[in-house]
DNA sequence: GACACAGGGTTCACTACTTGAACTGAGTCC
DNA sequence: GGACTCAGTTCAAGTAGTGAACCCTGTGTC
């Protein structure tokens, strides 16, 4: 009777899920954005179990978004890095953020915490557009369907 | 000991988190926006547990992202609907498409599900960008600090 | 009125996952 | 030799998720 798994679903937000359904992973990524590199800094930052942690970094590492380098020699010392595929991760990152700052702070109190260009310091504040034309996304006008259906449609 | 909660947290992220850590929410969700509506379709679609559903719904009515409101009334039948809040949240789950369809299909295989304009039929693909300069998001340039610097950085 | 059926749940026994604290082990510093 | 650091592992207790069965209100049908 293990936990559902999401991880082989035909849908990539029950992928996704299946990744950061995992209690304090978001954290673990976000701390990882912040600059955070070795166990101890993860650790100490968000007070989370040191078992759990050990397992969190592991399916990290397992599933290619972070990886374990040793930066010293004498005494063998570990640390995790962002690779390209969690670097990418940013964008859910940043949408968890813009809508957490927008809808969960609600009585006219803003967060303590903000986003900011490292160089202007000005705020910076993410938004989903469509890639090819540049608007911002909107629910109403989109749909899931299967690409097969679209080869079909398309003449394909 | 209970599972460690991050809904007060001062982070945006993690209070989404803690939103969305809860198993299953996000294809709650997901089938929200697919135009779920009935306790019945988002549990055979899902093949998500009775007992589960009932709890994520719950919450999702308490934290006003749903709304529970009697549809019929003989016999009394009642539908879950997104909010403003809850519609907000496309966003999120747009990221977590994007993430995963580019990431997730490692093997040069395509998702079989895309999403499309409900008019053209075109795929849609979402990208972050910052709000003001319309430039896509690079992680490299970005950090969180605190609103308070912010203030006094800028003199206020 | 008796029975079957649908929607929208609740209850229950069984596991898997989290938590917090303690422990381990390699290696350095004094 | 003793204290200390980093990077974990082990363990008991408690919480949350799973699957199946059950419940209740109300309809429709004989």
């Amino acid at each position: 009777m293990r936990r559902t798994r999401f991880d082989e679903w035909p849908c990539p937000i029950a992928r996704t899920t299946d990744l950061i359904g995992d209690w304090w992973t978001p954290l673990v990524l976000r701390d990882a954005f912040a600059g955070c590199r070795r166990f101890e800094q993860f650790q100490e930052s968000l007070g989370i179990p040191r078992a759990v942690l050990a397992a969190r970094l592991d399916r990290l590492v397992d599933e290619g978004l972070m990886e374990r380098r040793r930066y010293e020699e004498h005494p063998p010392r570990y640390e995790y890095r962002l690779t390209a595929k969690g670097r990418a991760f940013w964008d859910v990152l940043a949408a968890m953020w813009r809508w957490g700052e927008d809808w969960l702070w609600e009585d006219g109190a803003e967060p303590p915490l903000m986003l900011a260009d490292r160089e202007t310091g000005r705020e910076v504040r993410p938004v989903m557009v469509d890639e090819t034309t540049g608007e911002r996304l909107d629910v109403r006008t989109i749909r899931i369907r299967s690409r097969r259906g679209a080869r079909r449609a398309a003449g394909a």
